[in-house]
DNA sequence: AATCGATTGTGAGAGAGTGTAAGAAGTGCA
DNA sequence: TGCACTTCTTACACTCTCTCACAATCGATT
């Protein structure tokens, strides 16, 4: 659900299937040296308009990407972790705006120098596509969860792949810091900032999580979460799916 | 928000911008000769879960891109017309099924011919880039769609939506034929049927729309139905939005 | 032309989420 | 430590969409 989806290559590496274009880890390194760039918190990154000049790769921080409806509704579509792309897929200008949550630092590509070495470096061009092709995939889970599901639903979806998320960075499953403030969640899920909060004290109250400060959430019962993301579903249904 | 996101590019032409990827239009000349194949009406190009072996491009009839939850429920990410490109973005297999809603005529691609073409033909990774990142668009665009706005807003973009297909395809922008049923529109919508066809009944009463078979819809009032799309913003802005 | 099945349209009641508003908790600054 | 400000939580009335039920329409087949 959020930035990196790997749910298709975890299952993919379970079967034999085709080869696959490099993964997206490997395109930090195969890129030209980049220059760090800090932004302040609450500081843009760029805006929805700005000529698409640069791709960044967040290394420390967190920035939100979102657009608005003319009527000031937002949608933040990707919560940017150390380690993510932004600005990927920009074709001109961008189509989204970034917004640094706290004090972010980024290496940023030109992206003039990325078409320059695609012309020598025959794979970057599959790697961009691939690493576009994940925030695709990852676009897509984002409007499942969105579109068809309820608030409890939406919720435990998006704790469930902060936990997943946490687990693939080797730190606890269990112990979920959330950096974003309500608004963000609820501008993230869909939601207003009540039924994000309401939703939150409903699953204390059913002692599915811990929320001693607000910030921090301690899941308590991950597989009754699991039940909770996908009404009812067995959880290793769940896993193909939280993210 | 339908699959070729134009809007993009078509702001960015009006300005003085850095410079782009070739067009997605290009991506046909430059693949390899594809076989052809003809899909029966709803019968699946692919299946979720499928190794990702080809990629298709349309040439006559329509294919849907679904995704299911565990539960049924069922999310349309796309309707894919002639000239539109399916299965990219997949990885090692197919995140989401294709299914054709019509007979279906379709170019296929290997690919194992793409990753061989890209390592001589330097453009086509960008090529292939530029093409998931307009997909990338229409999904942040459907994104927007489901997630914040109500019943009638959704129906009205889609409406505008196909309006403005039509309009770059050179037909009608007020005669627009649904050849999706009422199920697929809401299932793309995030709607029941129930929701979509009242809504419907609400424009044609409200003079918006005409109705006369329920697979076409004329719009007797393009601005209004704009406004119906954004909550009584100012129709320049909608242009922008729509699609 | 008549019949059957699938799709679409309409209505009433129930449920879920929203919006407003007020109070509680947390944060930053002097 | 105390004050001001922001963020979060809770309560209640209200709106919108969904669910369920049934009627109407359309198309294909006989």
């Amino acid at each position: 659900m959020l930035a990196t989806s790997h749910h298709t290559t975890e299952t993919a590496q379970r079967r034999n299937l085709p080869a696959l274009p490099p993964r997206t880890d490997d395109l930090t390194s195969s890129l030209p040296e980049g220059k760090s760039r800090v932004v302040s918190a609450k500081e843009h990154v760029y805006r929805e308009g700005d000529p698409a000049t640069h791709v960044y790769c967040v290394e420390a921080g967190h920035v939100c990407i979102y657009r608005v409806l003319p009527d000031g509704r937002r949608q933040i579509i990707n919560f940017a972790y150390p380690g993510d792309f932004i600005g990927l897929g920009a074709l001109r200008e961008h189509a989204a705006s970034a917004l640094a949550g706290a004090k972010t630092r980024l290496k940023s590509f030109p992206v003039a120098g990325l078409h320059e070495s695609a012309r020598h470096d025959t794979t970057l061009g599959l790697r961009l596509y691939t690493a576009v092709s994940e925030q695709l995939a990852a676009a897509h889970d984002l409007l499942m969860t969105v579109s068809h599901r309820s608030a409890s639903e939406r919720l435990a979806a998006f704790l469930l792949a902060l936990s997943r998320r946490n687990g693939r960075r080797g730190e606890s499953e269990c112990e979920i810091v959330l950096p974003m403030t309500r608004t963000d969640i609820a501008d993230f899920l869909g939601l207003t900032i009540e039924t994000v909060s309401r939703t939150f004290t409903k699953f204390r109250v059913e002692g599915l999580i811990d929320l001693e400060q607000c910030i921090l959430v301690t899941i308590r019962d991950l597989e009754a979460l699991g039940m909770a993301a996908g009404s009812g579903v067995p959880s290793e249904q769940q896993l193909k799916l939280a993210s």
